[in-house]
DNA sequence: ATACGTGGCTAATTAGATTAGCTTTAAGGC
DNA sequence: GCCTTAAAGCTAATCTAATTAGCCACGTAT
């Protein structure tokens, strides 16, 4: 019997297509064993256990989606910057949904975690968008962590269904990426 | 041996007590029997299974929710609606993060899933806010789609351990509360 | 007192993760 | 072209957790 000759990486790689194809909780050792070619046990030999799987997902997500912002946000600036950051987020998340998945609750184990790495980077292309509109910096964490929070909670709840009625997904969308500019600019009174 | 007498609202909420306690990934059938005083297969006189607990245990939350929202937003309007609204919801998931966890991906199985009416009033809620900002009616729809998400994300980033670095929460979340007010109002230019 | 519905129990099954320990591949040195 | 050996796979076994089947006893209504 010849060896499948697998990678720490080539696991995680085929763990994330099929977290995209049958959802991340889907993911499980035997299922993504099978689809290798090998036994369940085996995959120890590539990655710690479950728990270290998911979090090498969460990473491969979190590295992915920050190329793929930072490449939308190249020589843009203010609104058009914003959008395209927003646009590119969403997309990465519908054409990846079981890998952006295993970055919701993904923890950090510490500096030097590569997870802790890509999470630095999309942050900073965050970051850049801002300073466009020209944001102090002392509140430069807030409208980091408000813009996060919007994204995040629009992809979470677009992805869940949680949108329930006739509205169009995307008209909300186009609807938001105002409102978050308008929240960014500086108060009018 | 005397019986314990449980109920199925017993048993949920004995449920959310310990989701509160260990969070909403360590309820268990067993270690909710053990806080029970019974065994685990006595619980299925009670609920239909894990799945059935976690949605009435999201019932819960979102009922419970919305019952906060409601009394914290009565009487006020504009930003101090707002402002009001978001301080109950985060104080709410703040003191029962396991029952907000079990909110999280939750799908409701109807119209008359007792969950979507739960999920329907916190919208009332959100939209009672909305209207003292005169949003326009075609717009409703997006803003409480907007705003939802804002808050949810927040939450579940605050929660997850996803604000890393110095900056404090709660001058975040101030901050937050501004940048929504100023998202609602209609555009300057 | 008695009958019966229901709540609780034990035992057994299933799925999934993980560990132990064996076997064999295949790569490099002779 | 052989031999050594670390790594890659495998089988077998263990453990946890959910769930089902089927039994029995409590306690209420008659």
């Amino acid at each position: 019997m010849p060896r499948a000759g697998l990678t720490g990486n080539d696991v995680v790689a085929s763990a994330a297509g099929l977290a995209d194809e049958i959802g991340f909780q889907g993911v499980t050792m035997g299922l993504l064993a099978s689809r290798l070619g090998v036994r369940s046990p085996s995959l120890y030999k590539h990655v710690g256990g479950l728990a270290d799987l998911q979090h090498r997902l969460a990473t491969l997500a979190l590295t992915e989606l920050g190329e793929v912002v930072r490449d939308a946000v190249q020589g843009k600036a203010g609104r058009d910057a914003l959008a395209a950051m927003m646009i590119a987020m969403r997309g990465y998340v519908s054409a990846h949904p079981g890998r952006y998945a295993a970055t919701t609750g993904a923890e950090t184990t510490g500096p030097d975690d590569p997870l802790e790495v890509a999470s630095a980077r999309v942050i900073a292309s965050i970051a850049a968008v801002l300073r466009g509109y020209g944001i102090a910096e002392g509140e430069m964490t807030h409208a980091i962590r408000a813009i996060r929070s919007t994204m995040h909670g629009f992809a979470i709840l677009e992805a869940s269904g949680g949108f329930q009625w006739d509205a169009d997904p995307d008209e909300s969308f186009e609807w938001m990426i105002g409102f978050i500019d308008r929240g960014l600019r500086p108060q009018a009174s």
